[in-house]
Parts: structure tokens; C-alpha cells; sequence
DNA sequence: ATCGCATATCGCAAATAGGCGATAAATGTT
DNA sequence: AACATTTATCGCCTATTTGCGATATGCGAT
């Protein structure tokens, strides 16, 4: 896209939370994020098994999750096991709580 | 995309959230919430006064967020005043503190 | 050294997103 | 009716995303 040289200045917050909300910005990554919410940590291939998505599509869902920081994983040889990185998962609650807090009123 | 006639179902909850999480995708996008959150509601000439982008290009933002449902917009000839969606705002925040929701227990 | 498994990466195609200027649309004012 | 003001939309271009199959990689087992 044609950018100009303007720059806007974001505050780390906003950046951050933009970053986050991009990578839970797609249904699979949604539902994969589910998944190892509910079983604490899954291999690849499990998820693969249960996504109708080509193994390279998911994987490239989960690098997706990986570069934005909400999953982790640790090899185990020849699998991999992907888990919540759950310092980052704080991060991006605390991010979406501020976010949304309620405000004491409502509509003017 | 080359796409394949497989479907995958998704939970209302997974395709809701998606939605909601792609509009924040993009710093911009947060920034103008953000903004419409601390003073209720705001022209969109304000906020192009405020964001050094092209006034149609803040327009496009103004649509996607619409869109998601995220913000609501009504005439005041010849401007538009832009509120948060207090409806929609609700459902997010419900449906991304769910999904954030603090498990007991951490990391195995 | 070779094989087999699980995963990641590459290269491609198509779709979507993000940016802009120019122009259209809507409406109150003169 | 013509004008000024504000916002939305259009057309264009480039960048990114999403999907796939094919291939590479890493590593334990044979």
C-alpha cells in the first residue's frame, strides 16, 4: 500500500493490543487457542487431526500464534507441543480487560 | 486463496470473537476506540484532525469498525457523530473475558 | 547410513486489507 | 439555484493473509 512518511505514534498499549487482537483475529486461531485452553497443551498433529485444514495450514496458523506470543512450544521429539504462554496470555487479559472496562455510564 | 469445499464449523462464540478481534487488528482502529471510549462520542472530523492519515482512509477505519459492530454512527447534518456500540461492546467484553478467563491452575 | 515420522518452510495463486487522491453524496446556508 | 462543508465511496496500487501441495528438516529407530 502507498504510505507516507507520516508516522503516527502509538502507545506500546495500543500496539501491543492491535498485535494481540490480530493474531485472534481468525476463527482457527480462535479455536486452537480454545483447545489448548481447555487441555493445558496439545502436539501439532493432534490439531491437525481435529481441523479440516491442510498440515501446512495449520502449522502456519500456529506460527501465526507463536510470532504473536500466545502459544509456546517445546519439542519432543519427533512432535512438538504447543501450550499457552501464559505470561503473554496475562498480558493480552489485562490489555482486553483495561480495554473494555465498563464505565460507569452509558450512552449520552 | 485456493480453498477447499471442507468446512469447518465454528462456534458462534469462535466466529463472533474472530470478527470482533480482526476490527482491533490494527492500531489505528484501537486508537479511534479508545478515543470515542474517553470523550462518549466524536465527529469524524475530529478524529482526522487528531490521526495524520487521509481523511479517506480514517473513513475506511470508521467502516470496518462499524461494521464489526464496534461503533454506531448518526447524522448531524453535515457531520456524522460516531458512539461506541454499547450493545456490541458488551458482547465483546464478555466474550474476550471468557475466553481470558483465569484457569485455576497454571503451567503443568 | 537409511528409513520413517512429525513438523516446518517454500512457492504459488487468489483474496483481502490498507493507503492515497479524486470524486460523489448529503444537507444546511446564502 | 448555487455554494460550502463534511463524510463516504471509487479506482488504483502495493502489501499482507490464507490456503494448498511439495519439499526440506530434525531426530529417533533400524
Amino acid at each position: 500500500m502507498r504510505r507516507t512518511d507520516k508516522h503516527i505514534d502509538y502507545s506500546e498499549d495500543e500496539l501491543e493490543m492491535a498485535q494481540f487482537a490480530k493474531a485472534l483475529g481468525h476463527p482457527v486461531r480462535i479455536k486452537i487457542l480454545m483447545l489448548l485452553e481447555s487441555q493445558s497443551c496439545c502436539f501439532t498433529g493432534e490439531m491437525t487431526a481435529m481441523i479440516p485444514l491442510a498440515q501446512s495450514t495449520v502449522s502456519q496458523h500456529l506460527k501465526a500464534l507463536h510470532e504473536a506470543g500466545l502459544i509456546q512450544g517445546e519439542i519432543s521429539p519427533p512432535r512438538v507441543k504447543y501450550c499457552i504462554n501464559r505470561k503473554n496470555w496475562a498480558k493480552a487479559r489485562n490489555l482486553f480487560g483495561k480495554f473494555f472496562a465498563e464505565k460507569s455510564a452509558v450512552s449520552p
